[in-house]
DNA sequence: GGCCGCATGTAATCTGTTACATGATTCT
DNA sequence: AGAATCATGTAACAGATTACATGCGGCC
């Protein structure tokens, strides 16, 4: 199967999301994860590949790990955030995206989180993505208008990614609006 | 760095584009590819990597070559499509896109492609893709409805799909009206 | 002599992912 | 006894990407 795109980490913060609020063992966090929606359609994660990512983000000193040896089952290693961890966790939360191909699946992530907090941290966020896509928008028109005019094809590259920030936009609207009541 | 998605293998198919209008071998294809801008600003494409692609092809059975002896400087090989090459190419320049994700680069080189060849090609394959994002457009609506009333994260994603395809549409409008003229 | 252009490739690496292994316990 | 649950991990694979190798000829 293709890797997925890893640019975003997607994945790795939405783990640390999890055991921020709550510490857990991997398997245990493999079952919960198992039962959600969002999670398996877009990932299919496998749960060797669940214990590479904790390894991962335990060698990188996000996570940290109390082992508990379990009398009559195998031990378990308790994952909790290290300072670091949260550190790393709230920025990603409450910044926005910089490409706007990160926001199908990162920025919503982000999103899910910041409004778990507190409603005021999603406002924050839809506020400073927004502000994103604007410049983005006036990014887009300066490099059209530095474009030769015989150039077709750049010239509708530049006007795809324009009408997709129009509908971030848009649906930014629609964010804001549901997270408000 | 991190891999390419390589589901869509869409570079996969502009090189056998490339090498459809005029045969060539390797290192003047990498040559002409790195003097253009698109491929290199979205691909990062090195010198070996293009032999492995060429090798890959030419496994596939999409490309053929004939060795031409060089008598001071090495041999090259020249690379042509072969039927299933030009069939496959064909074929990909000429259908739309199924997944949202795939318009960004995907389709937009499809219909570099196709209008290339002909007006009508590019024509028909906008009409296409339209008819496609349509169909996602009410996929989505289906599944709005099919969303239990509280299950707001979940409504938003799919809005954010909604929003997207809309995009598209508008996109596609301003393509027709580029290439019409 | 030394460097650049031509032209191709091989070998290693890195990284995500999967298949499989372990081993004890409890349920049927 | 056999299957399922608990809990973790190892080892291998696959595929993309990079670093490096080769070797000749012409140019400065």
């Amino acid at each position: 199967m293709s890797p997925r795109a890893s640019a975003p980490l997607t994945l790795e913060f939405v783990l640390l999301g999890i055991l921020n609020q709550q510490p857990m063992h991997g398997y245990d966090l493999y079952r919960q994860i198992s039962e959600m929606e969002a999670i398996p359609r877009i990932w299919n994660l496998k749960q060797s590949m669940l214990y590479a990512l904790l390894d991962k983000l335990e060698e990188r000193d996000y996570l940290n790990c109390t082992v508990i040896p379990g009398e009559t089952r195998p031990s378990r290693k308790q994952y909790y955030l290290t300072d670091a961890g949260r550190e790393a966790f709230e920025a990603w939360r409450s910044s926005p995206v910089r490409h706007g191909r990160d926001m199908r699946q990162d920025f919503i992530a982000r999103l899910y989180f910041a409004g778990r907090e507190n409603e005021e941290g999603a406002r924050s966020l839809i506020d400073q993505q927004q502000k994103c896509c604007e410049d983005w928008l006036t990014d887009f028109q300066k490099q059209t208008e530095a474009l030769p005019a015989d150039a077709r094809y750049d010239r509708l590259i530049i006007a795809f990614r324009y009408h997709q920030v129009k509908g971030m936009l848009d649906w930014l609207e629609i964010c804001r609006q549901t997270l408000g009541n």
